[in-house]
DNA sequence: GAGTCTTTGTGTCATTTTTACACTATCCAA
DNA sequence: TTGGATAGTGTAAAAATGACACAAAGACTC
């Protein structure tokens, strides 16, 4: 078996590349880290885009989407999850995306399918990193965009649903959250991901009713008005929860 | 734009396949169309396979699984979706994949990355398709499989968990079924799909208020037993539904 | 320290949805 | 005519949902 190793050497795979989703919330807003790649289009096309690179060929999708993640954030152990792939002909082939496709890529004019991911990220954890385009990358409310280079404002379409639907089944709103957070801010997550408005209270009743929430004795300090009491995600009862197939958030 | 098409001819693009997961209804089970290989396999491995080809480098990955679909059933517009991307770099090294590879493939040993699809088909429209691989592929029963070759069991298992997700979101269900048919039918189709029981009465009475069922005045014939009213979907009135922002089936 | 601003936190009631459950009706075949 | 098989139907209790308003706690200002 793998006699034919030989021909899987660690290089870049001019046909396969990963972008990532990398959602992360303010505490107002749901946001996502985009590259903004300067001036450097030619019909003053988008400037920002999503962050992506070719694979390696020996590196499978979750790898690459791991490593992508890491050379731009310096963040590791982060929830990923695939969207799709995306793979039109002339997916790449926009002349305001040539310029920069030619200073990053050693054949600009490979056709090359993307497999999209997105990410769940606590901002707090956030640093620019050294190496890479961390320099140009910033949060921009998710809501804020209207168009991204490539096809990147789909297939950031394709991760807010995705999104959606899965936080309608799996509880991994936490992990866009800090560790210590109020019922309110998880009330504006929800309402920021599912686009739409949640009764304050009947979102409490629900949520608390899941019981998955560690009510720390503490509350906030310094903020100007009456301070709230600060949960935590407890993960072992909510190991207990899924164990018995439980699938549905009912949101 | 696009003077770079020349380097886009309608050639195989070597490292990018799709295989389709086709499942039908054959008013007992949930099945799926797998090509019997025969007994190419070096070391006895499994025989059967999802179907599955190359693209073209001027289709994208939808037209690619549509044209994949088409060969081997001959059936067009059909519904189609995608799963995701399967890329591990030994995916297609298993020994006992390689004879098959080394007979289909022009290069065998070449890393491919899939994009996985699956299709709902109802089993009364496919005849065996002249061409292609046609003339093995069978109909199996869905939790008769445990393995197939190369990683096409794992793609299947995510195809089910799609399906299954997809249509407590969407009534897709009735794309596998005859245009005409009885709740009975609908019954046992949601439930093989869902891969439990689910209360006779209680889905009948679910399925009705979601008023998307025409009562065709007409009843089954030649049953040994009392005979069924036929209904059909009603598309419109489905319309309606969804774009009240319907989304939760409730399954 | 009184008043204002802002956000937290809480309960009830009416309606809808879910769950569990058993017997008669209708056709075919023997 | 009887037996076998599946179709078709209703109710009651429990749970979930949706709509809705006001007092409490802290920070800040004057």
């Amino acid at each position: 078996m793998h006699n034919n190793l030989k021909k899987i050497g660690s290089e870049l795979n001019p046909n396969v590349s990963v972008d990532c989703v990398i959602f992360g919330f303010d505490l107002e807003k749901l946001t996502v880290l985009v590259i903004d790649r300067g001036e450097i289009s030619a019909e003053n096309g988008p400037r920002l885009a999503l962050p992506g690179n070719l694979i390696y060929d020996n590196e499978n999708l979750d790898q690459a989407a791991s490593r992508v993640l890491d050379e731009l954030t310096g963040l590791k152990d982060i929830y990923l999850e695939q969207v799709g792939a995306f793979g039109d002909p002339f997916r790449i082939h926009k002349e305001s995306d040539r310029e920069w496709l030619k200073s990053i890529r050693a054949q600009p004019d490979a056709r090359v399918i993307t497999v999209a991911y997105f990410s769940l990220v606590k901002i707090e954890d956030y640093q620019p990193h050294p190496s890479s385009f961390a320099k140009n990358a910033e949060w921009t409310p998710v809501n804020e965009l209207s168009e991204l280079a490539f096809d990147h404002f789909e297939i950031l379409q394709a991760a807010k649903e995705k999104l959606k639907q899965k936080i309608k089944i799996q509880p991994i709103g936490f992990n866009l959250l800090p560790e210590k957070f109020t019922l309110s801010q998880l009330h504006r997550l929800y309402e920021s991901i599912l686009d739409k408005p949640l009764d304050k209270r009947n979102f409490r009743r629900k949520i608390q009713k899941l019981n998955i929430l560690s009510n720390l004795k503490e509350k906030q300090r310094g903020v100007p008005h009456k301070p709230s009491s600060l949960y935590e995600f407890n993960e072992e009862k909510y190991q207990e929860l899924t164990q018995m197939g439980f699938d549905n958030f009912g949101f």
